[in-house]
RNA sequence: GGUCCCAUCGUCUAACGGUUAGGACACCAGAUUCUCAAUCUGGCAAUACGAGUUCGAUUCUCGUUGGGAUCACCA
């Protein structure tokens, strides 16, 4: 590739100020250089990373775009450099109200809130703004203006229309489809037709005029994929969009806020690999040294129509938007272990040896990072790490978090946990501590199905429905006796021994075998077996088939529920 | 179709060219005087295929197959 900036330009001096002042519309803006004066180096120590995550404000934020942040949080902060967010708000079309406050909400409940940029608090920080692209407008309009001038960049005025018949003639001649070489309809147009479109108004993109050649092999350093070697861009890509707003596409935002922003590694999704050629060529054609570059993996999801994995959307997979997170409250700490565990795989290790540690002083690889194809959501094992990391709390955690999810967001629930505290207290801290906590707790929406039937008035309007589905195939009758015999023995200070053979001879004065050999050996002579009792009396108690310790449950409800529950026939 | 990336248990992965191919999640079985969970113990389970280099290949090379990404005035 040679030396684009000494490029005279093609076109005349008088076309290049017309199509300047259409871009300009009358604005006034300052020179590149003006800018650049503007984005002074960087004071860091040597060694120091800028990385940055740049969203799009498209109304979700996909976990894949959490896993990003984290891993520029990381390199940032390890390198004692810094890590900044900015807003990719170009397509104005695809934006969506208020995405930009839910993205910056998003990261800060994840915690991986940028140094640099939009906080949640919805101010700004940093000297190498503003963060959001629409804002920076005038600067990708002094670049291009320069590239304008350079002869690097040319309007082409082709219609949709016109491009997809180009495209079409390629496919049909079996050709490399896009606007390059002879099919760049519009790179080596004379003046007279340049100067006749804009006679006419028509309205025009900028384009980049790439010198790359398809033919020729390029050679790239990816600091995750190591060395590329691909072929050099030959596409004349868009640069500047032909609507009223005079937006840049991607790749000259790209390289025009990465090099005033003095980001130093450049982390995005594995996706945008195929371009980086192209953006290579467009930092030099600027007189831009070019970036390092680091593709990311994605995050795929097995697709259950299909056989392969796919990349998480949005539609398809509730799990792919972090709200989805956020509202079934998942712990964020094992979201990120999960996440961590993802990114490099030795964390694991290091977790569990650490289980106390922050999760920030787990020493993050890049090298580690390396391996390069899509991993695979696997929500089971987030479950696992969110179950660890619940049942690891200390009591008073758990207690705090669990009312605090109930108070906003099932209100039912905690004014009868409020109303009784002392009784709220036992119950959460049934089974818990110890060395072997119950593990039921995944995620702090699962608390309304795993303590809700401890209070009445929640029991009788969620569980209680429940129960006739639940016990289903044992008739009424049997139900009621069971439930008969049980209270006939049962003695609610006895202990947990005499409880138990209290229950076992209330099973068996109702027809339950206690012998399961014998119950094997002549079925037809029980109506079931110990677990099928237990299983009337525990579903009567709480409306679930699955539940801790009953006897606990019972000394924690007091005898007046127990009779209540239990003591009527219906 | 062109280009690029990738290929170890079902999943995430580990293994200076020499390991009985390891771990985690999931799954299965047994134990834990009731259910479920938890816990403990045990188990199932992988180097896509074919050549080549080598004393020796999961590891290096080539080919095949398979998967993924990309080819927009979306990012």
């Amino acid at each position: 590739m040679n030396n684009s900036t000494q490029q005279t330009p093609r076109l005349s001096s008088d076309n290049i100020k017309r199509i300047t002042a259409s871009i300009l519309n009358g604005s006034d803006i300052p020179l590149r250089s003006e800018i650049e004066q503007q984005y002074v180096a960087r004071d860091l120590p040597a060694g120091a990373e800028v990385t940055r995550f740049a969203p799009s404000p498209t109304g979700f934020v996909h976990i894949g775009a959490i896993f990003t942040a984290m891993i520029c949080q990381y390199v940032a902060r390890q390198t004692e450099g810094i890590y900044v967010l900015r807003i990719e708000d170009t397509d104005k079309k695809r934006e969506v109200e208020g995405s930009k406050d839910l993205i910056s909400r998003q990261l800060h409940t994840f915690g991986v809130e940028p140094d640099e940029g939009l906080q949640d608090d919805e101010s700004v920080t940093g000297d190498y703004g503003p963060y959001v692209q629409s804002e920076r407008k005038d600067m990708y309009l002094a670049f291009a203006i320069d590239l304008l001038n350079t002869g690097r960049a040319y309007p082409c005025f082709a219609t949709t229309e016109e491009l997809q018949a180009a495209v079409k003639d390629q496919q049909s001649k079996k050709l490399r489809p896009g606007y390059y070489g002879e099919w760049a309809l519009w790179r080596d147009r004379s003046d007279e037709d340049i100067a006749a479109a804009l006679d006419a108004d028509k309205p025009f993109v900028l384009r980049f005029r790439s010198e790359g050649s398809h033919d020729t092999r390029m050679v790239f350093d990816d600091a995750l994929k190591g060395r590329m070697e691909v072929p050099e861009n030959d596409l004349d890509v868009p640069l500047i969009k032909s609507d009223e707003h005079r937006l840049p596409t991607y790749h000259l935002a790209h390289v025009v806020d990465d090099y005033l922003m003095r980001v130093t590694i450049v982390f995005r999704g594995e996706e945008w690999l195929p371009s980086t050629p192209l953006h290579i060529e467009l930092a030099q054609a600027l007189g831009i040294q070019p970036f390092t570059y680091a593709h990311t993996p994605v995050i795929s999801i097995v697709d259950p129509s299909g056989g392969g994995k796919r990349k998480l959307s949005k539609r398809k997979d509730p799990e792919a938007d972090v709200a989805y997170w956020v509202q079934a409250a998942y712990p964020m700490r094992a979201i990120k272990a999960y996440l961590l565990g993802l990114a490099n795989s030795n964390f694991e290790d290091w977790y569990r040896e650490n289980p106390d540690a922050a999760l920030s002083e787990f020493e993050f690889s890049l090298k580690k990072l390396a391996s390069s194809r899509s991993p695979l959501l696997d929500m089971k094992k987030l479950e696992d790490y969110a179950k660890d990391e619940i049942a690891r709390l200390t009591q008073e955690h758990f207690n705090k978090e669990v009312l605090a999810w109930c108070q906003t967001h099932d209100h039912d629930l905690y004014d009868a946990m409020m109303a009784d505290p002392e009784y709220t207290k036992r119950v959460l801290a049934i089974e818990r501590g110890g060395d072997k906590p119950r593990k039921d707790v995944a995620k702090w929406s699962d608390v309304p199905g795993q303590f809700g039937y401890f209070y009445d008035g929640i029991f009788s309007e969620r569980f209680v429905p429940g129960i006739a589905d639940a016990l289903e195939g044992v008739s009424a009758d049997d139900q009621g006796a069971a439930l008969g015999a049980f209270m006939a023995t049962y003695d609610h200070t006895a202990d947990k021994d005499a409880w138990f053979d209290n229950m076992k001879q209330a099973a068996e004065s109702a027809g339950y075998a206690l012998d399961r050999k014998a119950l094997k050996a002549n079925p037809e002579n029980f109506k079931g077996g110990l677990a099928d009792f237990a299983k009337i009396i525990r579903v009567h108690t709480t409306g679930k088939t699955r539940t801790p310790d009953l006897y606990t449950i019972m000394q924690i409800m007091g005898l007046q529920r127990v009779n209540s529950r239990l003591g009527s026939s219906e």
